[in-house]
DNA sequence: TAGTATCTCCTACATATGTCGGAGTGAGTC
DNA sequence: GACTCACTCCGACATATGTAGGAGATACTA
């Protein structure tokens, strides 16, 4: 089982899948904000690459257009990025955490979730 | 400020630099692993790069060889990777946590610490 | 059925990243 | 001073990523 590495616009294109379910290029396409949204032509080239990745699949067709489905799961996706990123830490999930303190973007009852979920997971 | 975006074997040309303190291209390449090690000019090719890039500066001068160092530190560079990925948790760090539980690489110490040092930082 | 809208498919190109050879230059050595 | 060795500088090329136009196929619509 290969792990895909996805780029930052192939991830934006799997979020629309994920969060709107098995969508046309166009309606992916629609879901990117307004604002520098990419041309039809250019996300259409993403979803092909995606499914030359096995990351997307067709689901099934609708008139002339063809309904993609996500292949892989969020999950599997989000864990490979923290995966990388861990790579970058030296595999130590401490000063990772330290710079989500820094960024103020971790809160107290992160934490205690955190807690929680690690003394129910196993050990 | 500028923020540089930095490619994964520019950030282990980095980390030879953080490590290791002001080096030669040589030097550099000599600390990358043995296994798939890249040729010289591929390391200097990277270092030349991080110097338009403005992550690293010549230092000196030894003989005819270049000495440098880096120009960014470690924890600026790693806070743009936790922000990157960040980006792709929609901004949320409990998502992120999850995964590091997940993989097994979040310890309670680690909660612990996190703990301490958000109480003491500020609020 | 003729026209129009929409979609796919193919192609092309720019920039980023990774890879490296070869020419030229400078430094130490005999 | 002539050699040799290491280093720099320049150029080249492959793959990945982002960007998109245009031709042609298909489907809906009056």
């Amino acid at each position: 089982m290969k792990q895909v590495r996805l780029s930052p616009l192939e991830l934006r294109i799997m979020e629309a899948l994920w969060t709107h379910g098995a969508s046309s290029v166009r309606e992916i396409q629609e879901t990117l904000p307004e604002k520098g949204r990419h041309a039809y032509t250019t996300v259409q080239t993403m979803v092909t690459r995606l499914e030359g990745k096995a990351a997307v699949r067709k689901a099934k067709k609708i008139g002339n257009a063809h309904i993609y489905e996500a292949a892989i799961s969020r999950g599997v996706a989000q864990r490979r990025l923290v995966d990388d990123l861990l790579g970058f830490f030296g595999g130590r999930a401490a000063p990772l955490m330290s710079h989500l303190i820094e960024s103020g973007q971790l809160t107290l009852d992160d934490i205690e979730e955190a807690r929680k979920a690690l003394k129910k997971s196993g050990k």
